[in-house]
Formats: structure tokens, C-alpha cells, sequence
DNA sequence: AGATTTTGACTGGCCTGTCAATCAAAAACG
DNA sequence: CGTTTTTGATTGACAGGCCAGTCAAAATCT
């Protein structure tokens, strides 16, 4: 991916830019790899730099792994946030919103659906998921199931805006990770075509299997 | 788990008794640790035996994972065919039926469920994933994706059966993965209800949020 | 020159896989 | 039936390798 040889490259860069390389490096690792596999030395290679570097930018392994998920973390959190912030006030709109979201191509890259993949897996035995997401993860589970619950009061819907919500998002995540795992004629439009089947069954008078109805 | 200390346990046991036991550390192993801090010392402390034991039945240690996988692949597949055998041949019987079998108790264990979550976290590098459970998860989709299909034929539903399977399915992984990573009043009753809920959206005359409909 | 980044060799620790010795049960024998 | 031999499971010490983290020296920038 990065080049090393081709450019010559500033040998010295800012702090954040070579911070910044070296977590995009650690996303790529992770992807190719895997969390068990993962090294400073492999992470450092794919970068084109040195092995040194990462500790001295990192200090140790864990605060690299650390803020390369804070990193994905955040990325997702703004994206679905701007796309909410463009959807205007209706619920409809702005579930909708939330769904296109996810397949944004800038968040639904192979190798940051991967890496994700990797966090995930490791979870359960480690703290440092829930530290680094719990919180975006619940505020993102209050803000789809408040949209759903709006939703399903104003189209005079049966059912759990709770479960509902939870179904939807749990589908979103079912789907990445089929993207990532089964053969490779998935596209994001069959993801989105899924998703969008899903929240017609719960909205049929507003959505159908290709998205927002009007 | 295992109490080397209480029983005295014979030493000798037979092959089979072993590597079963040795496996079932294994699941407890990666649910509490991860993959990536799985070790053999560590599995051999869980079973209280030997770390040299466990090359001795598995050679390595990916053979060990690999018979891991193969074991909880296995007893999911015959626990769901078992629920598909007993409940007739009503599609709407059939679905609730694999429904059902995902959520029971000799599946749905914490352990279990963390075990096949290092998996997957791990299935996207590795080819491990794939040649054990490929064959298992392809008949698993066909088999619901049938089930579906029956279901909206009779019901006179509209949708894509491929797709209405598919958002089942990632539901009742969806629910699994919330189930082990999200506080604990996680039962196994709301899981049920979840993809119940799930269920009614598609199905309404079939299904409600308790289950199947008479 | 002084400050800061970068390198690569080095270290200490952990982990996998090997192996010779040990031990218990079963089999063969007297 | 008691004794000896054989078989095969079990142990723990050991070797080789890999990896995270350290550090002194070199390179680069200001």
C-alpha cells in the first residue's frame, strides 16, 4: 500500500502524520492477518518503516491497538452523525439516513470491515473494546431506537422500538460481516438491498427493498 | 471447571475421554482469554493436566483448534437438524423450530458463544474457519433460505426468501454476539423475543412476538 | 550546534514442540 | 492367584524461535 521506495518521503514527518500512518497500517495488519498475528514488526513493515518507530510513537503494543480502534471508533461515530445531520427531522428520512450510512465507502472497506472483524473477537476477553466504544455504541443504540420508536408512532406501527432497533442493527452487523467472510460477489448494493428488505418488513409504508418510499 | 485435586481421577484414561476433555478446556480457554492468549500451557492448566499432553493427542496446536471448531460445528449442526426433524413438515413449524434450536441450552452457553466469536474474529485470515464450518453454514443457509421460501409461498407473503433468511440468520448471530458482550441482564428469553419480533415483521399471521402463532 | 526522529541490534521472556524418564493399567506368565 | 512384562498415557525439563520493548548510534531537521 505505502510506498517507501517509489517516493522518497520526507524521513522526518509530523507526529500525526507518521501516528497516523502507522494505525493505517495497523488496520491493514489486522485485516490481513489477524488480531493473534498481529506484530510491531509485520505493522512496521507494512508502513515501510522501522520496528523502533512503533514504540517510540506507541510506546507499547496495546496503546497502538488502542488507538487504532479509538481511531475506527471515531470515524464511524462522525459518519453516521453527519449522515443523520443531513436527514433533516423526519424519521423516516433519518432512518434511512442511518442505514446508507454504514455502507458510506469510506467506513465499508474491506480491511476496516476486517479489522473491525478482529476488535469484535476479541472482545469478551478484554476491556479494551468497551472502553473504547461503549459509549459510542450506546449512544448510537439511543439514537436508532429513538428514531425507530418515532417512526413507528407516527406511521401508527405495532411493536418494540427496543427490539426493533436492535434487530436493525444487529442486521447491519450480520451483513458486514458476511461481506467480509462469504464469497466475494457481495456488493454494498446486496448489503443495502438486505438492510433495506429488513426495514420494509418492520416500515412497509415507508420503506421498500430498494430504500425510502418518496 | 475440572477438579484435578477433589477426584483422584485415574491417571490413565481412555484416547477419546482425553481429547474431549482437552476440547472442552479449549472452549473455556478461548472464552476467557481469547484467541490471540490462548496457549497450550493454558488449556493444559484448565484441564489440570500436562502441557506436553496436549501435543501428545493433537501433535499441534492448530490441529487442537481445528478439532475445537470441528466439535462445535458439529454439535450445532445436529442440534438444529434434531429441532427440524421434531417439528413436521408446516414451514412456519419448521422455522420456529430453527429458531428455537439456536437458543438451546447445550448451545447457548456463555462459553460456547464466546468461543465461536474468537472464531470468527479470526475466520477472515485464517482458511481455518472456511474448511470447517463452510460445508455446515452453506447447508444451514439452504435450509432456512427453503423454509423462508415455503413460508411466504403459503402465507402469500412478498419478499426474497434468500434475504429474508439472511436477515434471520444475522439476527440470531447478532443476538449471540449482544448476548456475551453487552451487560449481563441479557437473557436467553429476550434473545427469543428479539428474533421473534424479527420474525412477526415478516411473517405477522405466523408469527408474534411470543413465537409461533397457535 | 542542539533537538528530534529513525534505525537496527540486542535482550529477556514466553510459547510451541520434542523427548527421555516415569508411572499405572492391562496382559502374559508361572 | 500372585508376579513379571508390556503397553501406552503422562510428566516435566529442554531447545529453538519469535516477539515486545530498550537503547545507543546515526540521520535529519531547525
Amino acid at each position: 500500500m505505502t510506498q517507501a521506495q517509489t517516493e522518497p518521503q520526507p524521513r522526518k514527518m509530523s507526529r500525526d502524520t507518521r501516528r497516523a500512518q502507522l494505525i493505517e497500517a495497523t488496520i491493514e495488519t489486522l485485516a490481513l492477518r489477524g488480531y493473534a498475528r498481529t506484530t510491531l514488526t509485520e505493522v512496521a513493515r507494512t508502513a515501510g518503516l522501522s520496528h523502533g518507530l512503533v514504540n517510540f510513537h506507541f510506546d507499547t503494543k496495546e496503546k497502538l491497538l488502542s488507538e487504532t480502534l479509538a481511531l475506527l471508533a471515531e470515524e464511524y461515530r462522525q459518519n453516521w452523525q453527519a449522515y443523520l445531520e443531513r436527514a433533516g427531522t423526519d424519521p423516516a428520512a433519518q432512518l434511512a439516513a442511518l442505514l446508507l450510512a454504514d455502507f458510506d465507502p469510506a467506513i465499508c472497506t474491506p480491511a476496516r470491515l476486517s479489522a473491525w472483524c478482529s476488535f469484535w473477537g476479541e472482545a469478551q476477553s478484554r476491556p479494551l473494546y468497551q472502553a473504547q466504544c461503549g459509549a459510542n455504541d450506546a449512544a448510537y443504540n439511543a439514537c436508532i431506537a429513538d428514531v425507530c420508536g418515532q417512526l413507528l408512532a407516527q406511521g401508527r406501527y405495532e411493536g418494540d422500538p427496543a427490539r426493533v432497533a436492535r434487530v436493525l442493527r444487529v442486521t447491519i452487523q450480520g451483513v458486514w460481516l458476511d461481506m467480509i467472510t462469504t464469497t466475494p460477489d457481495y456488493t454494498i448494493e446486496e448489503g443495502l438491498a438486505t438492510i433495506h428488505a429488513c426495514a420494509a418488513a418492520f416500515f412497509p409504508r415507508h420503506f421498500c427493498a430498494a430504500g425510502l418510499i418518496l
